[in-house]
DNA sequence: TTAGGGTTAG
């Protein structure tokens, strides 16, 4: 009797040291490792604790977290006592860690036992059949709840109202067992909440936060704003939700943190989502990835890499989201370097073979001409995925690849896998027939569109306008267009395209008039195309009214739509109105800077072409070749030879710009004003392009120089025989010479070879 | 002692 009683006060004396212990590592968020388990398990087993159930149960878990099903099992076999806890954390780890048709085995097997599953069994279990597999299965398991008379219980309920959502997307049923629940507490709301928000019906979202709000005791947690936030599309919502947070005292955790940081970005403020990222106290990668993403979004890429840089200095773990985030904001900026390194990273942190990740990988290989390596990456992708297979078909659309490897490709995934073509798919494949040779895939690819149900989709419809477009079949092209059931800006943004490059500017005038009356938003794309038509056919009306309405959807300040119109105004003979549009420029880049260059070049204003390169070198904007050529142009057309040299060897010494052939032209064209015509020979035979040699003849026409007139006229039909220009140049030359034989002569040769000219249009009656 | 709701990337 006393040794018994001696032996209690020792088991009780144990359990009172390893209960706290046991406690306090469950509550650990990293799993604790197997030999951790055996430990405890050895030393439940001396204090002879082990019979215990609760004692039991916690080691049970632990096993259970760190997945060692095959351990846990054991000792669920060899435990004399097992409760409902016992059942219901073997179930859920399963559940949770393992597969969920061996959890549904065990829950049978609770059945046929004495133990009644309670709430919290059947919550696991109805959270697991969310899952659409196991729907029907989910729809028995509310058979039993009812049965054992937990329908209505706030925790098994909730769950039951989160499978209806998230399985079923059934509203109804999920409204049904909400209404019916005893008690609603916070996480009944949040997952109405949630359910709602996940499906957009956001006034629902709205009447139910209300509600919630009536509700005595209730106070709106982190979860709630979380669900709120994702109702947010604009900027003054997510700041109204906020402030939300604050009013209702709510302490911020990392995941509403997180989701607001997310969100800033996703709606442009990219600084309030900087400003919440450093005032973090908690940091996980959630947000580093979202910061990271945030940049690359709103066309911030080097900063996203920057943050990426300070990230790894500070050795944060490197995650899939943050790796190809990161490599995302690489294919922005077209860093390689960065890409390589993220690489190495990659493998060094096993996501070598992640699907996003080594998707952009290949994009990003793929984008600096490296096909080798990415054949190899997308081979040896784990379980790729529709995305992989889209990026790896772009990956082979290169110009002058041909369509043969990406319709390879194509035949493959519809050969070997179940996925689903998407749009992405079939844009991508169209890309790589965007040659004249490549046609008839092309059109293999249109029938096989006519016959799926993209045919519909108006990215596959642009796709195919963009095909035959650069297939130069501009009937084909208007067919695709019409076929489109549903035109976006980018729909018309390429048939005006198609057409302005074909040289038909008055047709591409009247669809950019269609398309107003279709009354389609104008963007920064289609604008620059209107204005471009509208100056090529000098229609200065209807460039007025685009431009009233580019002011009017806020663009005129775009650098691409204000640079088109100030080009538009000058090309339509009104200076002023370009300068009006060029000083209203907040921030000018050198596109506009070149747009107002030009336009002065093309009425001959030098003078002021060479303020507005002063301007621009003032605003420490770096000119480009097009801004030279521009300022030469203008130069040499005014007769400025010192000028147009002085230009030139500054592109070429200060801003280390490469010259082009039209480069060299200007300078020919310079001296050839000038009369200076040995000097302008000398340079073109260092450049020696056709243009730079026809130039030089015009010249030599000019100051009638037969010498090196015949020269440049030999030299440019060697380089384009079927030209006529030579030939007309030349006899010209001879006829201003006296030279009527020569002349003649040269008409013959003309003829002889079945040279025609051109006859001359002009838009003047 | 078991348990329900919320976040990111290509």
């Amino acid at each position: 009797m006393t040794g018994r009683a001696l032996f209690d006060a020792h088991k009780l004396h144990a359990v009172l040291e390893l209960e706290p212990f046991l406690l306090s590592l469950a509550k650990k968020p990293n799993p604790i490792t197997l030999t951790q388990c055996h430990q405890i398990h050895a030393k439940l087993i001396i204090t002879q604790c082990i019979s215990q159930t609760h004692l039991a149960n916690t080691l049970l878990s632990f096993y259970s977290k760190s997945s060692n099903f095959h351990h846990a099992h054991q000792l669920f076999n060899k435990m004399p006592h097992r409760n409902v806890v016992t059942w219901t954390t073997l179930i859920s780890s399963h559940l949770k860690h393992g597969s969920v048709p061996k959890a549904l085995k065990i829950f049978n097997q609770m059945l046929l036992s004495d133990e009644r599953p309670n709430e919290y069994t059947f919550s696991v279990l109805l959270r697991a059949c969310s899952n659409h597999d196991f729907w029907s299965v989910g729809l028995q398991i509310h058979g039993s709840l009812v049965r054992f008379g937990l329908d209505r219980d706030k925790f098994a309920g909730s769950s039951l109202v989160y499978m209806y959502f998230k399985g079923g997307n059934d509203l109804r049923d999920a409204l049904r067992v909400f209404n019916g629940l005893l008690e609603r507490d916070v996480v009944a709301w949040n997952v109405m909440i949630s359910g709602f928000a996940q499906v957009g019906d956001f006034h629902m979202v709205q009447w139910l936060f209300s509600e919630m709000r009536d509700v005595q005791g209730l106070k709106p947690d982190n979860s709630t704003f979380v669900s709120l936030l994702q109702c947010c599309y604009l900027l003054l919502e997510v700041k109204q939700i906020h402030g939300l947070v604050y009013k209702f005292g709510a302490e911020i955790d990392v995941v509403v943190e997180s989701v607001m940081v997310d969100l800033y970005a996703k709606c442009g403020d990219v600084s309030s989502s900087r400003r919440i990222f450093d005032s973090m106290e908690e940091k996980d990668n959630f947000v580093w990835s979202s910061m990271i993403s945030g940049y690359s979004m709103n066309n911030r890429g080097e900063e996203a890499v920057r943050f990426f840089k300070n990230m790894c200095r500070q050795r944060v773990k490197l995650d899939q989201h943050v790796l190809s985030s990161t490599l995302k904001a690489c294919v922005e900026i077209e860093d390689l370097n960065t890409g390589v390194q993220v690489h190495g990273l990659m493998i060094k942190n096993g996501h070598q073979n992640d699907c996003f990740v080594a998707s952009v990988l290949l994009t990003l290989y793929a984008s600096f001409g490296d096909l080798g390596d990415v054949e190899k990456l997308f081979r040896r992708i784990d379980d790729k995925d529709i995305v992989a297979w889209n990026s790896m078909i772009l990956a082979r659309a290169r110009p002058g690849h041909g369509s043969s490897h990406s319709m390879q490709l194509m035949q493959e995934l519809r050969r070997t896998t179940s996925l689903q073509i998407e749009s992405a798919t079939l844009v991508a494949v169209l890309k790589s027939c965007e040659n004249e040779s490549d046609l008839l895939a092309g059109r293999q690819i249109h029938s096989l569109i006519l016959k799926s149900s993209l045919c519909h989709h108006t990215l596959v419809g642009n796709a195919l306008v963009h095909m035959y477009s650069e297939c130069r079949l501009i009937d084909d092209a208007f067919k695709a267009f019409v076929d489109i059931e549903w035109k976006d800006d980018s729909s018309w943004s390429s048939i005006i395209g198609t057409y302005k490059q074909n040289d038909m500017e008055l047709e591409a005038l009247g669809l950019c008039k269609e398309m107003l009356n279709e009354g389609v938003n104008l963007t920064s794309y289609s604008l620059p195309l209107c204005f471009s038509a509208c100056s090529q056919l000098s229609a200065i009306c209807e460039g007025k009214q685009l431009h009233v309405l580019a002011i009017k959807f806020g663009y005129n300040r775009d650098v691409y739509v204000g640079s088109s119109i100030i080009d538009m105004y000058a090309k339509c003979g009104n200076i002023e109105e370009s300068e009006n549009v060029f000083s209203e420029q907040l921030e000018p880049n050198e596109v506009i800077f070149n747009a107002m260059i030009c336009g002065y070049a093309h009425h001959g204003k030098a003078q002021q072409a060479i303020e507005v390169f002063s301007k621009l070198e003032k605003n420490c904007v770096a000119p480009n070749h097009v801004t030279f050529l521009a300022l030469m142009s203008a130069c040499s057309h005014a007769g400025y030879v010192e000028e147009t040299l002085h230009l030139f060897t500054l592109m070429l010494d200060k801003y280390k710009i490469k010259p082009k052939s039209e480069h060299y032209s200007s300078l020919v064209d310079a001296y050839g004003r000038a009369g200076r015509l040995e000097e302008a020979y000398q340079i073109v035979q260092k450049d020696g392009s056709e243009s730079a040699w026809r130039t030089l003849l015009g010249a030599c026409r000019n100051h009638n120089n037969t010498e090196i007139g015949e020269k440049s006229a030999m030299k440019m039909i060697e380089m384009n025989p079927s030209d006529h220009a030579p030939y007309v140049l030349l006899s010209n030359i001879y006829n201003a010479e006296g030279k009527w034989e020569e002349a003649i002569k040269c008409r013959e040769k003309m003829a002889k070879i079945h040279v025609k000219k051109d006859p001359g249009s002009s838009w003047l009656v």
